[in-house]
RNA sequence: UCCUCGAUAGCUCAAUUGGUAGAGCGAGCGGCUGUUAACCGCUAGGUUGCUGGUUCGAGUCCAGCUCGAGGAGCCA
């Protein structure tokens, strides 16, 4: 008879009955007669007892040298077990050996973040990554499902760009059969020309920056989602940012529970995300940004952060009078671990309270003209539970192809969204210059030449509508998400700044 | 491009005013029937990132370089 195999994530449906799974050995405890060992099948990770019996004794000793990630075929009986993580766990009656694992480099014990981005590869199988990366899955499934489900047509738009001149420094130029052209970094324009053919349409791919940032909110290849709309005003283009952004937080509280969990993540300030977004003129954000309200918040913060470090500061003695008082060695390093750990996170509290004071004096003197800087963001997201929309940037400090307000020409009608929690921008989008004589004078303002915008042109020439869309970064929406602080986590293979291995 | 910090065993870290390089984890061997980063005992494991300098003596001090982390600017 064939024993069936199933997924560890099943398990509830086959208490008492004896399965095979196919997967990695995550971890073991191995014991004189009976080993725990933690096994990973892709779907969950399960607990599984290997008790040494009469006849077994090969198996036994075999699983015993096992080394981490080995691969095995399972078979056994599922168990309902409270003492287990996640309430079940495999009672073994055999093991198959696909794959001896030696050496594997990956220990559950802690590890630097530069080791760990050398072994990407190998990372990917640990349980937060393995967390991540599913949410991430749920976030772009959500995203082609909303535009799908609305009646968008996804048209791809082309990597290779001619380089038109401008913003050369952030693109990074190829050869293309001598001629020199970039890596996109969006697909608007084109997009543009897709949406006055369809009406609705949207372009996702990844799109490249060649930026020298080093930051966490920052990489040189991430994907971007774009939609673009013909007909459509800037109301229009913040509720379609809102329901994206509603659609995908749902999604994931409904599919992905487990997933948070694993990542500690803080599901009611996920849920507060649901509530409609706040609208602000840009501004009023300015106004924000100078008022007492800003200032207490900054004072709070300082505040907090300051109470944090004395806290920290307290647990250190703790430990250190643990570590005197500490009779097995493991203890003494238990606490010199503990120590370690807290004034890593005193540093950059450090850090932290040495900036509020900067970020104050930069919002208090916020002068209207200038873009938001990214302690602004901060201060303004900060000030509210659900992400924030500002709208109506002063024109000076924003792209050529958007349209100004008619009510007041110093402003153009765009958005940014403002993730919560300090995560920073996800969305950028704007409405676009529909008249061919206007976008002709704002391109000769900003310096280029008409010639290289022809085709874009053409689109005001013929049948030109009010349009406009937004693109919205999946990397710092992911981020945002799992609640985790940097974005190289949230792809498989982060590019960064001096960084493309693996 | 600029500012700050860092590099010691496979991994994470320690090493007092410059004076014989250590621990835990991991690996190997052994012990333990309910473990949750299991535990206990033993063993192996090092050109202290590179180059030069100061010194009787450098992991430690100085200079330059390489690599990494965080931030500024810019941005999704």
């Amino acid at each position: 008879m064939d024993i069936k195999t199933v997924k560890i994530s099943d398990f509830s449906q086959h208490v008492d009955q004896q399965i095979k799974i196919k997967g990695w050995l995550y971890n073991s405890r191995a014991g004189g007669k009976v080993q725990f060992l933690v096994l990973r099948d892709g779907s969950a990770m399960c607990q599984a007892i290997l008790e040494k019996k009469e006849g077994n004794e090969d198996i036994f000793g075999q699983v015993k040298h096992l080394g981490q990630e080995s691969s095995i075929i399972a078979t056994g009986t599922v168990r309902a077990d409270d003492r287990s993580m996640g309430g079940f766990e495999l009672a073994i009656d055999d093991v198959e050996i696909v794959h001896e694992t030696n050496d594997y480099p990956i220990t559950p014990k802690q590890h630097g973040v530069e080791f760990l981005m050398k072994n990407r590869h190998l990372h990917l199988r640990s349980k937060k990554q393995w967390a991540i990366a599913r949410i991430r899955h749920t976030i772009i499934n959500s995203i082609r499902s909303y535009f799908n489900d609305n009646e968008f047509i996804l048209v791809d738009t082309p990597i290779f760009s001619p380089s038109v001149g401008e913003e050369e420094q952030t693109l990074f130029n190829v050869d293309y059969f001598g001629e020199n052209v970039a890596l996109s970094q969006t697909g608007q324009l084109y997009l543009e020309a897709a949406a006055l053919s369809h009406g609705k349409a949207y372009c996702f791919g990844p799109t490249f920056r060649a930026e020298k940032s080093k930051t966490r909110r920052h990489l040189t290849e991430f994907w971007m989602v774009e939609p673009e709309v013909a007909f459509i005003d800037l109301e229009g283009i913040m509720d379609l940012g809102q329901g994206l952004i509603h659609t995908i937080i749902s999604n994931c509280l409904k599919d992905r529970r487990d997933e948070l969990e694993i990542l500690e993540r803080d599901i009611s300030k996920l849920e507060a995300a649901l509530k409609p977004f706040v609208h602000l003129s840009y501004s009023e954000a300015v106004e924000l940004l100078h008022s007492e309200k800003a200032k207490n918040h900054l004072e709070n913060k300082l505040a907090q952060k300051n109470t944090r470090i004395e806290e920290l500061k307290d647990n250190i003695e703790q430990y250190n009078t643990d570590a005197t008082n500490a009779k097995k060695q493991w203890q003494k390093d238990k606490a010199a671990q503990q120590i370690q750990t807290a004034n890593e996170e005193i540093a950059e509290l450090q850090k932290e309270v040495e900036n509020i004071p900067h970020h104050m004096e930069l919002a208090k003197n916020f002068k209207w003209g200038k873009d938001l800087g990214g302690s602004d963001e901060s201060i303004i997201s900060e000030l509210h539970d659900q992400p924030v929309f500002v709208h109506r940037y002063p024109r000076e400090v924003k792209a050529f192809y958007m349209k100004p307000d008619p009510e007041n020409p110093d402003v153009v009608l765009n958005i940014d969204c403002l993730a919560p929690e300090g995560y920073g921008e996800i969305i950028g989008g704007s409405m676009r210059e529909e008249d061919y004589n206007a976008l002709i004078q704002r391109i000769e303002n900003k310096g280029f030449d008409p010639e290289n915008y022809k085709w874009y042109l053409d689109l005001r020439k013929y049948g030109s509508v009010p349009h406009g869309g937004f693109g919205l970064g999946v990397e710092r929406t992911v981020a945002w998400v799992t609640g985790i602080k940097h974005i190289r986590e949230t792809i498989a293979y982060p590019r960064m700044m001096g960084k493309v291995y693996p």
